[in-house]
DNA sequence: ATGAAAGCGCTAACAA
DNA sequence: TTGTTAGCGCTTTCAT
């Protein structure tokens, strides 16, 4: 019955008998019992998805999407964790639902890695967190941008928000990574709330510093950015060129336009379901994380 | 050795084997098995949030993060499902889990409810169909603040995204019985995407019905609303007022900054988390669903 | 090809 | 108060 329930391969099963077996099946409205299947057979399909407390740009979900489209296609079932101060930690979570994978997008320390392992996770795979991040490639191909069209001397901006202060440091260190290679001046950094006047003193800074073009931490930031340049009087590209990144569906619909950097969520999940079956079955347990550099894209508006 | 790790309640183990038993289970570094010991239990302590594909707004994960936080403080894990077409279904990712209880924002349907329970969740509480619906509610709201504005003749304007335009039709019947209460017209009601010219010529479509007021179906669409007006030389509030949906950060620096309705999600994810506890206690297996139009809340900028 | 049975790691009822 | 044991619903090995 079991055999016949799972589709085991491998197996010659004569049609009567498995016909007999599904349909016996059927009058009982038999439902498989997880836990049972788990404690048994000592894996589950389940496959935890961090999701780090940052939001990656909304359009995350793709990602999720993706992801759990691709890894149902070999049985497995995909569920999430959002990550939050006060519930409960990463490793409780997958110990809590068996999880035989683990993975995020946000990098990971080793100790936690190890937990995670302890937790009854086979395999771990999290996102690199070496020169090819994301993070910084983010800023690398901001900054890469504004050098083609010919400006000398960039700025960055900073939110004023203390998570998203953090993220856009690690994209801020791609883009001096980009000034250097330039051989330009490391980018004059000043921060920004999403306020009109915040973003008004931040355009004043920049244009003491003769900054003509600036990389924006993510689109909401550059969106002010813009609205900081109209209260000068002064427009984008014209006066400073502005980019962001994450390409947020605003970022369209701003005036100018809003030059970004997108993520390619759809195929970065795609790879890392296949990264994951892959290393399931290899019994890897953890295998070298992945770099995304490559699911980038600029998305080039009027805005620089 | 069952009750001390479990803590159970109503026994009295002396101080010393207590000790002794936390102590080995500290030596031999022990970790409990949860498809074990759903299975001997026959109940788990994960708590299944399922997530729509049309999101309510990013900031979705405030509602999560307090939900999770208050389903911890009663021993429960959260996990969350994000819907996708390709993903497993809700009733197979719950099985999977083995949630004995699933919740959600959108409303389900009797079938659905049932899948579940056979599924195994032994509690299923989502949100109310009715009258007092959210998306109806922000509807309502949005007309209502323009009415007490002085505005008589009122637009909406849809999503042309399809999946938004589902979302916005729910949240137009609640502008709709606004206008009727009020003695109204039902609002004229057109399509825009994000692109300015969409919008421009939604605005040029509202201004021929002599519309003074419109609510959009969301914030995003606002703002492509504002950069309508701003094609045509006009203004908000002067020429016509906007009102958006869902306070996502943008709307603040937006020009003029947007009036919007937000959506308490902490205190809806708090609310959420009581009565899922409350159900598993006292093992109503479908509670009434909740109304949740009391966690919404406008917030008055210039653009109305 | 099929039937029988030994666990998987726990909980909970029962005995001692 | 503590020890013993029968399952929970499955997988998988071993006989048949």
């Amino acid at each position: 019955v079991s055999f016949v329930l799972n589709n085991r391969p491998g197996l010659s099963i004569p049609e009567e008998t498995r016909r007999r077996v599904l349909d016996a099946a059927r009058r009982l409205d038999y439902h498989p019992h997880a836990s049972a299947r788990a404690l048994a057979a000592g894996r589950s399909d389940i496959v935890l998805l961090s999701i780090p407390d940052l939001p990656i740009g909304q359009g995350i979900s793709r990602f999720v999407e993706e992801l759990a489209a691709a890894l149902a296609e070999h049985g497995l079932t995909l569920v999430t964790h959002l990550a939050g101060r006060n519930g409960k930690p990463l490793p409780d979570v997958c110990a809590a639902v068996g999880a035989s994978a683990v993975t995020g997008l946000e990098p990971l320390g080793a100790e936690m890695v190890d937990a995670l392992h302890a937790a009854g996770a086979s395999v771990v795979l999290f996102q690199s967190d070496e020169e090819g991040s994301v993070m910084r490639s983010v800023g690398r191909i901001q900054a890469e941008h504004l050098i083609e069209l010919g400006h000398r001397r960039l700025g960055y901006v900073l939110s004023s928000d203390d998570a998203l202060r953090r993220m856009g440091e690690e994209r801020l260190l791609g883009t001096t990574a980009a000034c250097a290679a330039a051989e330009l001046e490391p980018p004059a950094v000043v921060t920004a709330g999403l306020e009109v006047d915040e973003a008004a003193s931040a355009v004043e800074r920049l244009r003491t510093l003769s900054v003509t073009g600036v990389c924006a931490f993510n689109d909401e930031t550059a969106i002010a950015v813009l609205a900081g340049l109209r209260e000068h009087g002064l427009q984008a590209p014209g006066d400073i060129a502005v980019i962001g990144a994450d390409d947020i569906p605003t970022a369209a619909v701003a005036t100018p336009p809003l030059t970004s950097v997108r993520f390619n969520l759809p195929q970065a999940g795609r790879r890392r379901a296949e990264a994951i079956v892959d290393a399931l079955a290899n019994r890897a347990k953890t295998p070298p994380p992945q770099g995304v550099g490559a699911d980038l894209q600029l998305v080039r508006r009027a805005s620089t």
